[in-house]
DNA sequence: TTGTATGCGTTATCAT
DNA sequence: ATGATAACGCATACAA
């Protein structure tokens, strides 16, 4: 690798000259500029980012924590974030936060270590009294799919609030009359809100929810707490699509006749859940431009803008099956959005 | 950020000392030792790896390039590349190829730059004059997935070609006839790996292949090409998940009985193989522990050390079902492996 | 056992 | 329009 003083040596010029070449930061005679590009061809010169970093304390990187890359809704993220960050020539190191917070803590301290010019994460403490815990570091952070309520922290979440329950409506005016959720881990406001949109909508109606915790064994105990009901909702809304897996697996296996009489409806589109039979009805979130818009605040952030502290991103509907109404006849909604 | 300095300064020692206390790399008093954490606690202290990095020419930090994360097969792959990483205090970066030729080039070039200490890819470029190019590069390269026959180029693969084989047999022993296989993209070392496995135990009997392009659409016309055969194979081996996405969806939704009455194998579990009906057979590939290995690898080569040009990790067969012989009876072999 | 001083590759300030 | 040089944060060779 040559530096860029083996390329003003052989350019015959300064290493300042050199610089400015390459950043175009002050004006330089063409006839300097092309002994100076024809230098770099020559040599094969490519600045490195580390001296750079080192003078400018930028090293054009952020860091992106996930929970789970292997969740397709975080691998979606990622892409939208990979493709708005290489469009300004950032690169992205990842880190897993698995949903611990000491996980995340090292993931944390170790990107900014690594001297990232910021970081996006999906705060595994969003709860009302956390957010200062996230604002106390010497980097701009952006949050996303988690709402943080901490004055220096923009956050980019989705409406699934609303989006729950529009979906808990749509099968109501379908004469259903018995719902439940199935929660995700407490704590985050995902699960909060959720929770709320589900109550607000399942009202006046009978309605169960049962936490679980994101993650698949949760629905794996949530379906055998399904079976224990003397009564059982017809309509069950699963809040991730982990947990929708461990419930389907365990209907399939044990309880195939629950699988078949109820309305399953999850969030993030996956290919299994068209896939099953029933097939799931699905909220379908916005995963890549989540990604896109979390690492655009945080280049603007990086960039000292100001960014709007909540960006709230629209799901969409699509129901696809409906075992118990199809008694009587219905319009095809087979794959097309609810309203 | 306070640095060294800071730190030596409120210690009241020499940069040298708190630099010697922070990597243990030579001897130091208890009581100067004790006088240097406290200050680095009482700051808060972070050591840069930008400084370091510029010093030492190592940032600790590892490229990796996917074709797609949103490919379960890869955001496995990640996740165990990233936990070996993490043991030894590397981060990673990555970045997409989308199995095109010039990403690719983009992304290791951009990784370069970053001074990353060294790079895994699953290589675009694999075929046997491909090879070369990966060697010109200044820091180690680790492929994974996919063979180079290069000098210096390590590789970490599967035996799928086995795999592929002990399938077709698998099916060949109950009286299956007429095989098929969808071919991955042209090029690729595993298409041809799989490809030839295929073609020695299909043989004698009636085969055909398919050469689609890895992608969801090949599988698409897949399908097309399938319902449109005077005859039919019985047994069909899709050479990756996403083409085998594509074919069941259309075989799904234009070709009912066609899929209700062929045995599908597909390479690499994903939830949706064992949800469709009837459930898929699968070669399950390692894919953790490849990026588990690869990363091993690439890190053992950073610090000079030799590595064997070729690791090969094992895969495993889960036949699911086998529609056509399932009128005399068979012993359940639901989900274990075949042999 | 500890300190001094140099250099990694780059940018930026101050001259010229 | 261009050059000389200090500084970024750290590790290390050399001195003491």
């Amino acid at each position: 690798m040559s530096t860029i003083r083996d390329v003003a040596k052989r350019a015959g010029v300064s290493t300042a000259t050199v610089s400015h070449v390459i950043n175009g930061t002050r004006a330089v005679s063409g006839q300097t500029r092309l002994l100076v590009v024809q230098a770099m061809k020559d040599l094969n010169f490519v600045p490195s980012a580390l001296g750079r970093g080192l003078r400018t304390n930028s090293l054009k990187t952020i860091g992106f924590v996930a929970a789970d890359l292997t969740n397709s809704f975080f691998a979606h993220v990622f892409r939208g974030v990979e493709s708005r960050a290489r469009e300004s020539n950032y690169t992205v190191i990842v880190s897993h936060s698995d949903e611990d917070v000491g996980h995340e803590s090292e993931a944390i301290q170790n990107l900014i270590a690594k001297g990232v010019d910021g970081i996006l994460l999906a705060p595994v403490r969003s709860g009302p009294d956390d957010a200062e815990f996230y604002t106390e570091f010497s980097v701009p952070i952006v949050s996303y799919d988690r709402r943080l309520s901490a004055v220096n922290i923009p956050s980019v979440v989705t409406n699934s609030q609303d989006a729950v329950g529009e979906a808990i409506n749509f099968f109501k005016a379908r004469g259903h009359e018995r719902f439940a959720l199935i929660a995700g881990k407490q704590g985050l406001s995902t699960t909060l809100e959720r929770g709320q949109g589900f109550e607000q909508a399942a009202n006046p109606h009978r309605h169960w929810v049962f936490y679980g915790d994101s993650r698949y064994e949760g629905g794996v105990h949530a379906a055998r707490w399904l079976s224990e009901q003397p009564v059982r909702p017809s309509v069950v809304l699963v809040g991730n699509n982990l947990m929708a897996m461990g419930l389907v697996v365990t209907l399939q296996e044990h309880y195939p006749e629950i699988l078949s009489s109820t309305v399953l409806i999850t969030i993030d589109e996956e290919p299994w859940t068209s896939f099953v039979r029933p097939p799931l009805s699905v909220i379908v979130q916005p995963t890549h431009e989540i990604g896109v818009t979390a690492a655009d605040l945080l280049l603007q952030r990086i960039h000292h803008a100001e960014v709007p502290l909540l960006t709230t991103l629209p799901c969409r509907f699509v129901a696809r099956s409906d075992p118990v109404t199809v008694s009587h006849p219905l319009p095809d909604y087979e794959s097309g959005p609810a309203s």
